[in-house]
RNA sequence: GGGCCCAUGGUCUAGUGGCUAGGACACAACCUUCACAGGGUUGGGGCAGGAGUUCAAUUCUUCUUGGGCCCACCA
């Protein structure tokens, strides 16, 4: 059989895409009694393109889930997308150049859905397109209707066990997406800030300084406070300081909550300038919060003259006006860190709304006994679960005021004000458009519906349940709870895993997963972060183009998992390089196979034992390391024995055997074939969860007809048990020989293939195993001549002595 | 301020209480018709620093230094 020169990646993987889907090679099987193995997959989120972090992180989880199929398992591995929330408005936003808080909910929402529709194939392909062996017709997005059933579902049960409470609360709102976030949303700014030292007027004759970067504030000031054992402040306390400019009179109080090192030793409070002063406020029950920002971040009219301004305006203002009344008497640079929106930078206000919550403060000890129960891989990622939940201050504030989300299943009664909750038969609702079943119990039929959505991460922390939904057999869905592994990056282990265990410690009192996988992240060369903003974004589409996608996984599979890994484009190189390599041995294979009816020898010869030994180890340890998601130890392991040991050494030993049949006889050159055969396969197998495509068209090629199997990645992982120490002691002094004598023909700059003249060799063997194995080294030495010596019960300096002349 | 991870040739990494610390890329020399020039062979070059435990430390402990991440602080 002869196979083309080269293999053209470019060719072969589409075509084998198309084979994966065609045959339903990754299809769950629902009637099926093998075992389970069901994976929790991170639905994407369609606002952003496949980017390089992406395939390494999913070709990490594809790793586990082929080798889980190969070993014969009923792989449950669906995929979703992510489209739901505050990124796709964004991105739909841009692509279609509008404005969604300017527009209807109804005419915005609909846009949005024509508009991930459109562009929903696409944006999966690339996920198809790096091997991703879900099975994509388990396939939800997080905004259809099925999520959106779900996900009211979880927040109506909520509601019912009185987990769910709506308020009016300083809440943390983002300015330019004028919506509340969580806590989870933050990101920390390190930036530079003025801090102004201000005189203010005290009864009496007095007066004092506070200091403030928060000038914008004013209007909202409330009290002045120093420190109780501040002897500076001790004869003020009590009196009526008058705010310059505003005119505002407000007591100053004793509170230990103010550093005496801090600027003057004395601070005016204006809720709500930071968290603080939600704690400040809480304390001091009798001072009248004013609550003069809108979450759009603008000043409101009980902020006078300030009216429609945002901080950075009414700061200049305020400072302006207490310039002119000679109020500032230092200005000072200081760092500052303060906290904005992950999603748009945007420094973010503290502002008083109503809200919903998921009250979930009081069960933090509960979330870390149920993070100890799952399996962490790497173990160390759940020291960052715990911190955050230790860290933990807000309860779930889970409604945004934005358009294209979720809407929360609530109306309000116009005559009695009384929430009504939707139910459960008529979701998914949207309480602008539809009504309730029944009228209030003030007999009202009149409703204002809810307008707030819930919070992506509310229906994302669903992912199991939306999954497993998708099959309406009760028994088929409790057997995939909990699920077998949750695989995901470490940067969302805040958002999206601990959401996750909260929702399914509520619906199910259990957790979600047996397993988590956390894997790293791709960065740059220089080892940063990669970033649309510094330009170093590397696309995963064109490294395919150029190299493919075997050669990105071969990458991926190259870093321990959890650990953040540099991307430099010469690693790809290695893919490409492995790849030309098995292609090129398999040809060879193949051609010495043709006649090959898979047979197993009587007699198996030495070297043909010594490698079966060898593999065996091999397959034993891979088995084992991917098992604990340790992947790249597989890889590792595999390569270095398919290029050393195989390639090098024993393709180049067997040679002689497979060619000259007719002198070495057809039982050596049968015992050769038997060795090629299942070495060859094995390492295939080994390799395929790694580089699924190469091994996919090798299988194919050959093995496909002898393994009577439609797909590698459905043909059952191997099982070679042939261990044989004496034959790798033999075999390895074999090999050894042979490096010896290619070094000797390097340094002499000879041709590998130049002949030996005499070869005389002493080594602890016995001289019935060399006669088996003497034609071997003859041949792969090209020696004319072997002198060979036991050098039994002497105690020679070492273990083996060879001298070769040429 | 708290927590976690990491430090191995020029670069990216594997790994171990004891063999000559493994590989890839880069570099140098050599080797081609019989699987492989999109190759092979051979070679040069490395465990951040100090202290400790040990017969023995690159590996374990501790400190220092340096890098990264998460969280808290935010007048």
């Amino acid at each position: 059989m002869e196979l083309p020169k080269n293999y053209d990646a470019k060719v072969s993987e589409p075509k084998w895409l198309e084979f994966w889907e065609k045959e339903k090679v990754y299809a769950f099987n629902p009637e099926s009694k093998a075992e389970i193995y069901s994976i929790d997959t991170p639905p994407p989120t369609v606002s952003g393109k496949m980017h390089l972090g992406h395939s390494f992180s999913y070709a990490q989880q594809d790793f586990v889930a082929r080798f889980q199929r190969m070993l014969g398992k009923n792989v449950f591995y669906p995929f979703g997308v992510d489209d739901n929330g505050l990124a796709t408005e964004r991105m739909i936003e841009k692509m279609k150049n509008v404005k969604g808080q300017f527009m209807q909910r109804q005419e915005f929402v609909k846009l949005c859905y024509t508009t991930v529709e459109e562009i929903r194939n696409d944006f999966v392909y690339d996920w198809k397109r790096i091997g991703t062996s879900a099975d994509f017709n388990i396939f939800y997005s997080t905004i259809n209707n099925h999520s959106q059933k779900i996900s009211q579902r979880s927040f109506l049960e909520l509601y019912k066990m009185g987990r769910i409470y709506r308020k009016f609360a300083p809440s943390m709102a983002c300015p330019n997406c004028a919506t509340a976030i969580a806590q989870v949303e933050l990101k920390d700014l390190e930036r530079m800030s003025t801090l102004y030292y201000i005189k203010a007027q005290v009864d009496g004759n007095e007066s004092t300084v506070f200091a403030t970067t928060r000038p914008e504030l004013m209007m909202a000031c409330i009290a002045i406070s120093v420190h109780p054992d501040d002897k500076r402040f001790n004869h003020l306390i009590g009196k009526t300081a008058t705010i310059p400019v505003s005119n505002e009179k407000v007591p100053i109080i004793a509170d230990d909550m103010t550093k005496m090192d801090f600027g003057t030793g004395a601070v005016y409070w204006c809720p709500y300038g930071d968290m603080n002063d939600i704690e400040f406020v809480a304390k001091h029950p009798d001072l009248k919060v004013k609550h003069i920002m809108n979450r759009d971040g603008r000043l409101n009219e009980k902020a006078g003259k300030y009216k429609g301004m945002n901080s950075e305006e009414a700061r200049k203002a305020v400072v302006n006006d207490w310039e002119k009344a000679e109020a500032v008497v230092k200005e000072e640079q200081i760092g500052q860190v303060v906290n904005t929106h992950e999603r748009c930078g945007t420094v973010i206000e503290f502002v008083a709304m109503d809200q919903w919550f998921i009250k979930y403060l009081d069960l933090k000890d509960d979330f870390i006994k149920y993070g100890r129960k799952i399996k962490w891989y790497p173990e160390h990622m759940r020291a960052r679960y715990e911190n955050w939940i230790h860290g933990l201050k807000w309860d779930w504030n889970i409604s945004r005021q934005r358009h294209f989300g979720i809407p929360i299943p609530v109306w309000y009664c116009k005559k009695c004000n009384a929430i009504i909750v939707a139910e459960e038969k008529q979701l998914p609702v949207d309480p602008l458009v539809d009504k309730p079943l029944k009228k209030c119990k003030c007999g009202s039929n009149e409703f204002i519906g809810e307008k707030d959505v819930l919070d992506t991460w509310a229906t994302s922390s669903l992912t199991p349940d939306i999954a497993i939904e998708l099959f309406k057999n009760k028994t088929l869905q409790e057997k995939l709870h909990p699920m077998g592994l949750r695989p995901q990056a470490h940067d969302i282990i805040t958002f999206w895993l601990f959401n996750t265990v909260v929702k399914s410690y509520f619906h199910h009192k259990n957790i979600p997963w047996k397993n988590v996988m956390i894997s790293g992240w791709a960065l740059d060369p220089k080892g940063k972060k990669m970033s649309k903003s510094k330009g170093n974004v590397i696309d995963p589409r064109e490294m395919i183009g150029k190299y493919s996608a075997d050669s990105l996984r071969f990458w991926a599979a190259g870093s321990r998992l959890g650990d953040d890994l540099p991307f430099q484009e010469k690693d790809l190189v290695t893919g490409n390089k492995f790849t030309t390599k098995i292609w090129n041995a398999s040809k060879f294979a193949f051609m010495h196979l043709s006649d090959y009816k898979g047979e197993r020898p009587s007699k198996i010869n030495m070297m043909d034992r010594w490698i079966l030994s060898k593999l065996s180890k091999v397959m034993k340890e891979s088995t084992e390391n991917f098992m604990n998601y340790e992947y790249s130890h597989t890889k590792l392991a595999t390569e270095t024995f398919f290029w050393h040991t195989f390639c090098d050494n024993y393709l180049e030993i067997i040679k002689d055997r497979l060619y000259n049949a007719d002198k070495r006889g057809s039982d050596a050159r049968v015992s050769a074939q038997f060795g090629l055969y299942n070495t060859l396969l094995t390492i295939i197998k080994l390799m395929a969860p790694i580089m699924p495509f190469i091994t996919e068209e090798l299988y194919q090629l050959y093995f496909r007809n002898h393994e009577n199997v439609k797909s590698v990645h459905i043909s059952k992982w191997p099982e070679v048990n042939m261990e044989d120490e004496h034959a790798e002691r033999i075999g390895d002094f074999v090999v050894k020989v042979v490096e010896f004598v290619r070094k000797q023909k390097s340094e002499k700059q000879l041709s590998l293939k130049a002949p030996v003249k005499k070869l005389t060799i002493k080594a602890k063997i016995e001289e019935i195993d060399f006669d088996e194995v003497e034609s071997d080294i003859k041949a792969a030495t090209s020696a004319e001549q072997i002198i060979f010596e036991p050098t039994r019960g002497k105690h020679p300096e070492k273990d083996i002595e060879i001298e070769a002349e040429f």
